[in-house]
RNA sequence: GAGCCCGUAGCUCAGUCGGUUAGAGCGCCAGGUUGUGGCCCUGGAGGCCGUGGGUUCAAUUCCCAUCGGGCUCCCCA
């Protein structure tokens, strides 16, 4: 590997031009689509005030303990941005969105930043789309996020994951069961896991989330958050399900599905695929009735999800999903000697205005390397140029895909190219 | 934070049981066609065999370290 003096950080990568074409294809998908949903887009600073997200994300959840990049300058604290729930919060918040009447209806695309340690679909910098409905406690809210979620997947062609839904249920059934949890929990608090035993006093639901096998047992028979629900909470739960049922939406309920930002309140959901190896989540979102407040707002209900831009093109490669196009230009002039350069030059802004897109060599290459340089750019024609051309004041428009020639006028040659730019 | 695997041309990879000028395919450049691409033929450029040290008469090959990359655990998108 020829090693270059500058390479770019761990775990951040360049997105390079054939693959730009893929990710154009897919922002565009999303926000025509997200249009279709009367979903609006918001762009916020890649920086924000570090405090923002300690305290929207949670002190001790794994993103904030120690996945942020952090630093100060002068008075002031910045940290890259790890999610985008929060910041559109605070900007919600600072902006006094609500004042716009009804819920605000946003999504985004954007890159994030965390410092984990890179493998298959994960990386440092990595890029996400979003929803974020602020103000609705409806189970409706919840249920449009979610439909939009599975539109994007299902318009690309994947159709192979599962839906998986909980409820972590409001303050008063949260509190209550933690309560129980703990209690259960606690005969055997030795035995529990390490990292199980720091969760233990500030985040226990998290316990549920837990991989290590020592805690299989224990979690195994803990009593659900479900079945400890207050009347509210399982009401909205309940009509969830019932409206994903009504539009033919699938869904797995596990009830240990707990989300790892702590601002999550009744609905949990995620989406996975089989098609992205160890980091098997696509998608990832829930209600947060609580964050709107903690932040300094109204107290305003909402619920929004992020989902993986990388690990929507991983999906989209593993199952055959062509993405963008072919690059190729409409039209490339050949040239011939130092007039016919000249007169090249001069023709290409006309084609550009005349809504072509036109390109010539920038070389100084034989007339073979600029025909194959065409064909290589994906050219529909060329316009050949040498002094024949120019004594005559007649060009050789050649179609490249049929290799038919023709010789005309350069006013003829733009009215005959017209068709391509027609849409 | 921990584990496993891998570093040879722009890319994908051979190879050297340690021994003169390190190979292939693709890609790139040029010629075959003194004004014509995609196919074909010929030629060319391009490697301190990731870096440093050790063993040896001799290291790209063996050993150690280091850096870089990949995957996994954890967690998440």
């Amino acid at each position: 590997m020829a090693q270059s003096k500058y390479t770019t950080h761990l775990g951040m990568v360049d997105i390079l031009p054939d693959e730009v074409r893929k990710w154009q294809a897919l922002e565009n998908l999303i926000r025509i689509e997200a249009e279709k949903f009367n979903f609006e887009e918001i762009r916020t600073p890649i920086m924000e005030q570090t405090e923002l997200i300690v305290r929207g994300l949670g002190q001790l959840t794994d993103i904030v303990s120690k996945e942020i990049f952090a630093f100060s300058r002068g008075e002031d604290n910045y940290v890259l941005r790890p999610e985008l729930t929060a910041p559109v919060v605070r900007s919600y918040v600072e902006n006094h969105l609500d004042q716009r009447g009804g819920s605000q209806k946003l999504f985004y695309i954007g890159p994030m930043f965390r410092a984990e340690r890179p493998q298959k679909g994960r990386q440092r910098q990595f890029h996400q789309f979003g929803v974020e409905v602020l103000g609705s406690d409806d189970a409706v809210a919840d249920v449009e996020v979610i439909s939009f979620m599975i539109h994007i997947y299902q318009k690309l062609g994947i159709t192979n994951t599962t839906l998986k839904l909980n409820s972590v249920g409001d303050p008063e059934s949260r509190e209550k069961y933690k309560a129980v949890l703990k209690s259960h929990l606690k005969p055997n608090f030795d035995k529990l896991s390490e990292i199980s035993q720091k969760r233990f006093e500030k985040n226990p639901l998290r316990i549920l989330d837990s991989k290590e096998e020592e805690d299989r047992p224990f979690i195994e028979t803990a009593p659900l958050i479900t079945e400890y629900l207050n009347e509210e909470s399982r009401t909205h739960y309940s009509k969830v399900k019932e409206y994903l049922t009504d539009l033919g939406i699938q869904f797995e309920e596990d009830p240990y599905l707990v989300r790892g930002m702590d601002y999550y309140t009744k609905t949990a959901f995620e989406l996975i695929s089989p098609d992205l190896g160890a980091q098997d989540a696509l998608a990832g979102g829930g209600r947060y009735d609580l964050l709107v407040e903690e932040i300094g707002g109204q107290p305003t209900p909402a619920v929004g999800f992020a989902a993986g831009m990388e690990r929507l093109i991983i999906a989209c490669e593993e199952l055959g999903i062509p993405l963008g196009t072919e690059k190729s230009v409409d039209v490339y002039i050949v040239t011939l000697g130092d007039a016919a350069r000249k007169w090249g030059v001069s023709k290409l802004p006309e084609l550009r205005m005349a809504g072509l897109s036109a390109t010539m060599d920038y070389m100084g290459r034989s007339m073979k390397a600029q025909m194959k340089d065409a064909n290589r750019e994906n050219a529909s024609f060329t316009i050949i140029v040498g002094d024949n051309e120019l004594n005559e004041e007649k060009f050789t428009l050649r179609n490249m895909k049929a290799s038919e020639e023709s010789s005309l006028p350069f006013d003829e040659i733009l009215a005959n190219l017209e068709y391509l730019y027609v849409d």
